[in-house]
DNA sequence: CTGTTAGCGCATTCAG
DNA sequence: CTGAATGCGCTAACAG
């Protein structure tokens, strides 16, 4: 049966008092800041040790105007989120290198305007020191509404609009997808199709923009009846493939925007009696866990997730820091060779 | 090319003084507390919004000793999280309810000692008025810390430590799983197998204690072979169906403790040479989407999930309003019949 | 209905 | 190296 302790947090006057010191003193002593002598540190530590003591975070943010927090925000809903192994993988990489700064991170999934507010009130309320910025769809003022009132912003994924001054991580998008491309070239295949993420976003069109770039550096002409939209779901891949084999049963390679589209599309390329990699190859994006797990394993471009994750959550500290605005950060993507091409 | 708003975010003395108010009146009008004339209203409105004005939430939640904010917190680690659908539908039903108060719900894993502190802390230190727990493992004590406090904790999941204070939300994970071995049992089954949770918590211990119960009132003894240990991920299910089927080649029915076990022990059973449900009939645990989806589609135990997740936020809101203790909130189960038994 | 007053708990000057 | 004093921005009494 514990005492009700909600009344009585103990205050850093009350530490003061019992180690016999000025809570000016304990203070320095608790956040090591200033020198002290060793005496009044271990009186100060063992009193706080005593009672517990947790500084509130509250008053602390109040005087340093800090709040040694900050956020990564999904603008996507709970469902996609979820679905998709490449969020976690972020999520992880950009956890490791804030919670080795001390910071918390919080997460939170925003996708309807309500909750989208609430964010910029609470960040420009002074409990976020930063967000980074996940999936960022269409023209989303998120961003812009963010650094209006003071606060840094990191996006995942070069933003459409092309503003200078943004900061933002990205793949090489559209590099990824010429190789991925050229490979089903090198690979025999004439008729490649492709099934695209989705267009709002710079992801969408950067990687449509690798596979149109390979194919004319092949000599082999665009084909708009070869190519149909997805939304990065697996669904949306395995609907896309039917709607696309049904118009073009002659297609014999496929390059997918991500590897759940992929996953999605060899679902229906297996329905419609087809083999992969015999009658369709198939490439997808990402790497992500999924694709060495199916069978047949997926041929992909692997994207350094976690690097990414770190790189942003580096770029977003550097920039709270004070340290100017950062250029892009762009990393390389590579080929994993599997067996679906 | 936006001024530097950082340095100078809109307090509300300035707000009062462009609405020609005092402190008080603007405080008032802005947090809808207490009367004031339709005429102040309006000038202060129209201050704030010319201002853009955001509350200061330290300053606030100094004075009023509340945050504002709960947390869904994760004992688990990312993948583990990630990998079942469990998680973001119960997620979504808490966030519902939370947003629908008007409170700020964050999300954290905590997985490793580091982080656990770190979440006690954070609480303590003011910024969490309560706290949903999912998925807590063994005795770990991150509830008691956190209620020695002053936190309201609710879990998902009986505790495993009986404790009658705890206030938790939970399926009725012994009735459900009893269902399901019935299921079997009048499918004609006699070498039922069962592959259960991680027996270090509550819902793993209580699973199985359906399967037994069941198993006893249909007169078929306990065969100790024939159930296989696993920590709810596709794997473990895989893994534990390949060493039943080795051990006990008879085994004509299975009760998985979760859909994603299931799965895995499908996948074990298909490479056996074996089919489902003609020789192994299978029942799951959850519905969660993934169950509907497979082929053959899955029975199972249907729990409302997400309703789960509003009960837990309803129950933390409850707590943190003062409404006493509540009582263990139990949801009822139903088997689902598709196609695997 | 409104203004005045008084802290919430802490980090940080500035003297000593 | 330490203590006393100050104020961060806000809400909650209390008077008017």
């Amino acid at each position: 049966m514990s005492g009700d302790m909600s009344r009585s947090a103990p205050t850093l006057e009350v530490v003061a008092a019992l180690a016999g010191v000025s809570r000016a003193t304990a203070s320095r002593v608790l956040s090591g800041t200033g020198r002290s002598s060793s005496q009044a540190q271990e009186a100060v530590l063992a009193a706080a040790e005593k009672l517990g003591y947790v500084p509130n975070l509250a008053a602390r943010s109040l005087v340093t105007r800090r709040s040694d927090a900050v956020a990564f925000v999904v603008a996507e809903d709970e469902r996609t989120f979820f679905a998709d192994p490449f969020f976690p993988t972020l999520l992880q990489g950009a956890q490791e290198v804030v919670a080795d700064r001390g910071l918390q991170l919080m997460f939170m999934i925003v996708r309807d305007e309500p909750s989208h507010r609430r964010l910029v009130n609470y960040a420009a309320g002074g409990h976020l020191d930063g967000v980074m910025l996940v999936s960022l769809h269409g023209t989303d003022t998120m961003p812009q509404d963010l650094e209006a009132r003071g606060i840094p912003v990191v996006l995942v994924g070069r933003p459409i609009v092309d503003e200078p001054l943004r900061s933002y991580v990205d793949a090489d998008n559209q590099g990824g997808a010429a190789s991925a491309t050229e490979l089903l070239v090198a690979r025999g295949c004439r008729r490649i199709a492709a099934i695209t993420g989705p267009m709002d976003m710079a992801v969408g069109q950067d990687r449509q923009a690798g596979y149109r770039r390979a194919l004319a550096d092949a000599g082999i002409s665009y084909d708009e009846s070869l190519v149909a939209a997805g939304d990065f779901s697996r669904e949306s891949g395995e609907r896309a493939m039917r709607e696309l084999l049904a118009a073009e049963p002659a297609i014999d390679g496929l390059f997918a925007a991500n590897d759940l589209m992929a996953l999605g599309a060899m679902s229906a390329i297996g329905e419609s009696g087809r083999s992969v990699p015999g009658d369709v190859a198939v490439v997808g994006f990402d790497d992500t866990p999924l694709a060495a797990q199916t069978r047949p394993a997926l041929t992909t471009v692997r994207q350094p997730i976690a690097e990414l994750g770190r790189a942003m959550a580096q770029c977003l500290l550097d920039r709270i820091a004070g340290s100017g605005r950062s250029e892009p950060v762009i990393v390389q993507t590579e080929i994993v060779h599997r067996t679906t091409a």
